[in-house]
Order: C-alpha cells, then structure tokens, then sequence
DNA sequence: GCTCTGTTAGAAACTGGTTACTCACAGGCC
DNA sequence: GGCCTGTGAGTAACCAGTTTCTAACAGAGC
C-alpha cells in the first residue's frame, strides 16, 4: 500500500513566515519595532535613535522630535535583554526570603519594593521555602538575574553564606549577621529584645518562663533561645521551660496545652503568629491573660495589636530594613563601600497581654 | 520616621572592597568567562559549547566533557541578558499588585511564586500603591521585563484595561472581570459570598445591617455594595447602613463607634482586616460579639481564625488563584488559548462571630 | 573504488541595543 | 581667505549568546 508516486510536491514551496501560529521559533515578540526600524522611518542612523531615546542633548531638537515622532508611530519600545546586553546590567534587582506568608519578610519585601520602585528599579523575588539549600540556590539564579540581591537566609550555615558572597556581591545579607562576611549584614539584635523581654516580665514579678520555640534551623530562633537561657542562668531562683514550637499559628494554639501543664506564669512565644495562635488556645482552654498566663511576641506583626488582647511584643523595623538594604545595594553597585553592618535595636512594646505573676 | 531610631554601627572591618571601582563604564561584571573564553579553553567553537549547555545530542560525549570541564573551571555563567536577546525570551513573568501588605495579594503572589518556580521562571513583583495610573503604567514596565504579566487591578478603568490587553499579552487577570478583555481572569464570585453572608444573618434574625465600605475605587468594594444594596431592597422590612469606612485594621477600629451608633444588630466589613479592626473597637466599647452585635469579614486570610472571637467570613482561594494564573499564563505563553474565564466560588465559613440577633 | 548518507562541528549571521571614534560642516579669529 | 575649534550625526565595533547553513569525514551499499 505504498502511495509512493503521488507524493504532494506542494509543501515543498518556501515556508514564509507565517505570523499565524504564535512563535514556536523565532524570537519575533511580534511585529514588534526595533531600533533600526525607527531609525529607517525616521531616515537617521541608529546611533541617533539611541541618542534620543536615552536623552542625550547632542541631537539637534529637530532631529529628535523627527525621531520620537517616529518611535511613536511605530509604538517603539526598546528591547529590554539587548538593553541590558550592551549595558552590562539589567536594571533590576532581588530578594530571597525563605517564606513569602511571614509578615516579617513581607516588610522587607515592601520596604525594598518601594525603594527600589522609586528609583526605576525592578524587583525579582524568590521564595526559598524554608529550605537551607534551595536558600543558596536560588540565591544564585536570583542574582544572575539581576544586578545585585538581598537574601534573607535563617537556615544556611556561615561558612556556605561566607564563600558565596563572592558570586552574589553585589549583596546584603538582613536578619542575619555572619561573621567575616565580605557583605553588609541588616539584623536585629535579638539578644537585646529578649533582655528586654526578659526583665518586663521579671519586673512583674514572674519567675517561670515557658519558651515557644521556633524552628530548629533558624538562626533567630537560635539566637532568642541563647538569650533566654543566659538570662535564666544569670537569675537565681528563674526557670526557664522549653517547648518545641514552630513558627505558625498552629504551632502556638497547640502548645497552649503544654503550656498549661508546665506551670508557667509567662510564656514568651518565638514570635506573633505562634503566640497570638497561644492567646486563641489559651482562651480556649479557659486559661485568663493576663491574669493567670502572661503571653509576648516578637517582631510586631500589623496584627500583634488586634489580638485579644492586645499582645506584648518587640517591635523590629521590618519596613526600614528593606529601605535601608536598597540604600546599602545601591552605593555597593555604584563601586562604593557597603558601609558598616548595622544591627537594629529593638523596641519593646507593652500591651496588654503581659501583667503581674499570679501570687 | 527616622532611620536612625536604635541603630548601632557595628565596627567591623571594611566589609566588601570590590577589586576596583566596580563597573563605573564598562559592561564588565569582572572578569566573569563568556562563552567565547570557554571555547577558548576547550578547543572548539562557541557554537558546540552552546550546544553543550543547552544538552544538545549532536555532540561527542568525549569533547562535551572537555567543553562542560572548561566551563567548570572557568566558572561559567551563560549571562541572561544574551540569552535573552538571543531567543527573544527572558524566561521572568511579573506580578503587580496594588498593595503587597494584603493577605489577599500575598496569597496570590505565594501561589504564584511557587508555580513559577517550579517551572523555573523567575517571577517579578512590583506594587501599585492602590493608585489606578500607576497599576496600569507599572505594569507596562513590568511587561517589558518578562515574558508575561499576571496583573491585579482593582482600581483602572474598565475601558483602560481592554485598550492595554494587547501590549500586555500574554496576560491574565485577576480578581476581576472585565467584559470584553482579551484576556483571561480569574475573579471571585463577590455578589454570591455576599449573598451566603446576607442569607446566614437573616436567617438568624438579622434585619438591620451595617456595612463597613472598602476604598472608593475598589472594584471588589463595588460589586460587594451592589450585592447588599440588592439584597436589601429584596428583603422588606431590612435595612442597610452603609458607614465609610477602608480597607485597613485601623480603619475598622475606626468604625467600632459608628457601628455602635447606628443601632444595627450585625456588621459585613469590607474584608477581614476591616472586621478584625471592628471586633477589638466594640470589644473596647464592650460591646459583646456575638451577644450584642454579630460581625462578619471576607477574603479569610490566616488571621481571621485566630480573632477573639474567631471570625465568620468569606473564604477565597487566594493561592489557588495564583497557581491557576500561572496555568494560564503558561498556556498562553505557548500560543494555546488561555481557557475559559473563571470564577470562583466562595466558601461560607462559619465561626464564632455570628450569632442570633438579640430580641 | 566510488557514491550516497548521516553525523559532527565550525563559520557566520543573526538577536537589538550602546558608544568610541570619526568626519563633515559651520562659525570665529587672525 | 585660511586655520582652528566645536557641534552634530554617522560608522562600525562591541555586548554574549543561538541557530542556520555548510563542510568535512566516516561508514554503508553497490
């Protein structure tokens, strides 16, 4: 059954370009105009066109209304990747958080938005799903992207962050501070805000604190626990309970139950979310805050002052953080220093659900 | 707003001193290899290491491991912007939004960053700041960086939106609809989460509302008003107060007196920051929810089961919508249709902030 | 032994801008 | 009038990849 002789001969004729089928090959966006386009219909060279459209004040007013006249005819917007080719940098820059729902990197993430938004910059954001890995990974690819990154990485090890900031300068680090890192670090001194924490709650007279931890790989949480237990050590006659935790919501309105089983009289919760979900499981379960159970946060999320009640926390710069990253990453790409690290100090915020220890 | 509340310099030693004023002219990132070094380097074209980097089978194991050993020892990075130019493709899509501090966008932008992700494009974010020129200027901007834009506007003019949808494409649209876009949307059924709301308050005795307005140009705002001005005018004997109000906690705070004042027995808040902010104002007024005044929100974002008392709202799948532009994003940008428009059903969600109206 | 065919890899032409260099021309000065 | 200078605009060489076209070569078939 071999149809061997009739073979149609007809598509054997030139394949021209069909504008139908959208651009399986060619990397034709359209009939999109080009430079060169413009520069035809408005019969000058290239370079003129480029002159005008990047204002340049060599091209004789005339001449450059003629091209611009032309550019707009043509709805010319100029190619955005050969821009970047022939300029050497793409106009844009990133941020890698580790978890786009947490309140605390969406402040960054709006403070750099709108730094860099006001100074014609575009924003790349990657999410790293709390994973230590995909933190430096992606991190990489980010940056290859754009023109300099800001990573907020809790989970990867020093050394990793260390050997990196070659690859990724231009580069600021924030929540975080790594020692000998050839980067700007952006932190919060968490030391300082658990003192603070620490002694609010002492001063009430409370002397069994149940901490909420965060997760394992944190480095925050990390640093909070520390304090904590330098500060239990530090008071005679103070304990201190930890209790595994998380960071969510979830986490804290589970822990309420332990929390009522350990006996404590405060429980200072690794941070708003976790103990605004204690507050919820606490008045579940009947307990009273302040009066029987005192509860603090940290970083006071928007949130932290419509829980009921309002809840005791520390108050971190989440916005500032990002103007200032966008500060340190703009002099790093014009060839300036990054500065002096600088770690934030926070404040703390007392509200209601913090009172005297029940005698 | 000073930027200098509780810092600290840190001294450190000089953090970063780049090799030399970095790129002050050249389109130099540093000595960085291109493909025309690694050529070099391995003895052949820059046309068989492409090849080689793209996993084209048409080369010799052998010289593709001489190639890929070059590259390694070079550190080479293929630079993005060549790439682009070169396939005409950038391989970033864009989001904007107009407010990234809203539960309901960051929902989007999550689901929407992971999709993306996955398929290894970078996702671009930028932010309107609710104001309907720049939504749809910045969006144009962003378009021009990426292959495709995933855009949220509640504010632009119907008419804008359609004049736009060619320069945009590919490009969806979200928690909208606008008739006659050559686009696809993906909305929320606003007029049926209103009605679900409307018919679990009527049905427990209900008869005088009160609605906390969102922002003028809200288009959400619009529809939610229309769906409740409508139900009232088909329900005789109930009324509907309509109290200016916002789309924020502390415009809800706000509002806790005007609700009060004028005497109706349930609140509909624009969305659950509204409501949440409404529930601490009358708690602060002592006013018992559900006792004395049922409240509910819409859009239930993570916090709203977590008020006091947690909150009956509207649920939407925030990420859902995400994931699904994504879809249609991707379909789009490969010449398929980009479907059926879409609208989403709400889901009631009954908590504890509603209950039957006092006698 | 010669042609045909298939596989590999190189040459060169793209992608769409920017910019150093050059040159033509006009005006000022001697 | 000739020379010098300054201005405006064009030429062409980049930027760093991808891809089409072509050619060399090896093996199969006659």
């Amino acid at each position: 059954m071999r149809a061997g002789t009739g073979e149609r001969a007809e598509d054997r004729e030139e394949p021209a370009s069909q504008p139908g089928p959208a651009g399986r090959r060619g990397p034709r966006p359209a009939g999109a105009a080009t430079i060169s386009r413009v520069a035809e219909a408005a019969g000058v060279s290239r370079a003129t066109v480029s002159r005008v459209m990047n204002g340049s004040t060599t091209v004789k007013p005339e001449l450059a209304a003629r091209v611009r006249a032309a550019a707009q005819a043509l709805d010319y917007e100029p190619s955005v990747a050969a821009r970047s080719l022939a300029l050497g940098r793409t106009g844009t820059i990133s941020l890698v958080v580790p978890d786009l729902a947490n309140p605390l990197f969406q402040g960054v993430l709006r403070g750099l938005s709108q730094a860099a938004g006001k100074a014609g910059r575009q924003l790349l954001v990657a999410e790293s799903n709390e994973d230590a890995e995909e933190e430096t990974i992606l991190a990489i690819e980010a940056r290859r992207n754009s023109d300099g990154i800001v990573l907020a990485s809790p989970r990867a090890p020093d050394e990793r962050l260390r050997e990196l900031s070659d690859r990724l300068a231009p580069f600021v680090l924030v929540y975080r501070d790594v020692p000998g890192l050839a980067a700007p670090s952006l932190s919060v001194d968490n030391v300082a805000g658990i003192n603070d924490l620490v002694s609010h709650l002492t001063g009430l007279g409370h002397r069994h604190l149940a901490y909420l931890s965060g997760p394992d790989a944190s480095s925050s949480h990390a640093l909070r626990l520390a304090a904590l237990r330098a500060a239990a050590a530090g008071t005679p006659g103070f304990t201190l309970t930890e209790l595994p935790c998380g960071s969510m919501f979830d986490d804290g309105h589970a822990a309420a139950g332990p929390v009522l089983e350990c006996g404590a009289s405060a429980v200072v919760a690794f941070n708003d979310m976790v103990a605004s979900g204690a507050l919820t499981g606490l008045h579940e379960l009947g307990v009273r805050v302040p009066g029987d159970v005192s509860v603090t946060g940290f970083d006071d999320i928007p949130f932290a002052r419509y829980t009921t009640p309002p809840l005791t926390t520390v108050s971190i710069p989440k916005n500032e953080l990002g103007r200032q990253a966008w500060d340190r990453l703009w002099a790093l790409m014009n060839g300036e220093s990054g500065g002096y690290n600088v770690r934030f100090q926070p404040r703390l915020l007392i509200r209601d659900s913090t009172g005297p220890a029940p005698s």
